[in-house]
DNA sequence: TAGTGGTCTAGACCACTGG
DNA sequence: CAGTGGTCTAGACCACTAA
């Protein structure tokens, strides 16, 4: 209608005007907001095109949608996080594949008489693997490893391909079990004489300790696995993407954010 | 129209469909699906609900829509990520305000001279702040840091409120410069004599380092912390969860997932 | 049962891309 | 320029929730 607004679509301003308003607190966390209907008419709108404009203050997480009730708010400011992103496929896998396994030794171990603290009392016997890896092209090993897997998917440790696969991934294929989350503990530790000898350093030297812990989509953990690196032979490095919450980085681009949000959105 | 596909909404069937016809290799990646057009015609649907599907497979990160030209196929599959999410004013912040610091030493260092890779030559000075970390119930540091803040930024070391808030949050407020990424690198190390005597600990025993740099939008790395933390007073822990690239975990629960991709999403 | 958001239609005009 | 996706309307019916 207007001649200046010509390249905004209305729903943006909507969403725009929308967002203000709660920041500015006239629509409080934990509301209404008005009903469609409403809006509609207090924008001399249509419904779609308000329902565009809400659609995008859900995506970014600002209010929910519930049929037979309302649109409620749920934040005040679009909240940012910071993204460490794993692509399941690429870096994990990578890192076994660029690396190679040798077992020493196959045991079944009461969970609690395991090096790290595993779920369960003794009567809980998890496999558990121990093993060196190797760079692909240095002869020292860059890693003392455990693994430990639940009893009941110890039977994945026969496979045959386990070198070129990590253990999580044959759970996964062949239980159907999912790691729906991974958490890792760091810490810097003294190497232990034993392990100190297969590492090929001095006993006591500095390493860098690994524990990670498999948790399924039932919120069981079935697999821990501990690694110890020498210092000098490996570092852990990350990086951490700002993003938004609760939304794609383009949907975001979308609406115009108050000015302490601004910024671009890293993307992949 | 039929009794049976009651609860189905249609777009999430003509979504269903399209993905399924993607990953058998009716539409390779790079091509472009039918118009909205031609699928109305071969879905017998109106044109808003094939919109609607085809927004699906977008937050889905399988196709990309554009003007003028098509719908591009992106991927045959739908990416799994494991993330880690640090929310910006919880986690980081939350260190900083659960600890104090007491700050030892200032100083304008060349690049060339700091005790971590800077960026630049031995002609640009950043300030260096050097200090200790406490938790809030312990006399013992955890921490011993640096901080090196480049010098267009120095000036923010002034500020008095910097013991309570991180020094890149104070760029970011005063000079709208905002860290669109942390790189973070960890790694296992020996206590030199001069840092363990701050740390009160044996010199030469077992610590964990852990480097930071922050990179601005534009790219330009504005401040790099290193904090060398005693073996048994700090472990880095952190929690990836599985997630949809690309797209909102809700969204995703509303298509139909090839069986392998099946599983509850992780929200916060 | 009344009122909410969820889905869907049939049409229209516009902005952008490529030849 | 023709054809694409982007926006928008005015209407309709449905599924869900709460009183």
């Amino acid at each position: 209608m207007s001649l200046f607004e010509a390249r905004r679509p209305r729903y943006h301003a909507v969403a725009d005007a929308l967002s203000q308003a709660i920041r500015d607190g006239k629509y409080p966390v934990g509301t209404l907001l008005p009903t469609e209907a409403e809006l509609c008419a207090q924008f001399g709108l249509s419904r779609q095109t308000i329902r565009e404009a809400v659609r995008l203050l859900v995506d970014l997480g600002l209010a929910s949608r519930r049929q037979g009730v309302g649109t409620r708010v749920e934040r005040r400011d679009v909240s940012q996080t910071y993204v460490q992103r794993l692509e399941a496929v690429s870096d994990i896998w990578q890192y076994v594949e660029e690396t190679s396994r040798k077992v020493l030794k196959v045991a079944d171990v009461p969970a609690d008489r395991a090096r790290v603290p595993l779920p369960g009392d003794g009567s809980r016997r998890w496999r558990m693997l121990e093993g060196l890896r190797f760079a692909a092209d240095e002869r020292r090993p860059i890693a003392w490893t455990q693994v430990y897997v639940a009893p009941e998917y110890a039977a994945v440790t026969d496979a045959r391909s386990r070198d070129r696969v990590p253990i999580f991934s044959l759970i996964e294929q062949r239980f159907g079990v999912k790691a729906s989350r991974i958490r890792q503990d760091i810490s810097a530790t003294s190497i232990g004489s034993d392990v100190a000898k297969l590492l090929r350093v001095p006993a006591r030297s500095v390493g860098l300790s690994v524990v990670r812990e498999y948790v399924s989509t039932r919120g069981e953990v079935f697999e821990v696995t501990i690694s110890i690196h020498p210092a000098d032979r490996y570092h852990y490095s990350m990086q951490l993407d700002l993003a938004y919450a609760n939304e794609s980085a383009f949907t975001a681009e979308r609406l115009t954010l108050p000015a302490g949000l601004r910024g671009s959105s890293s993307r992949k």
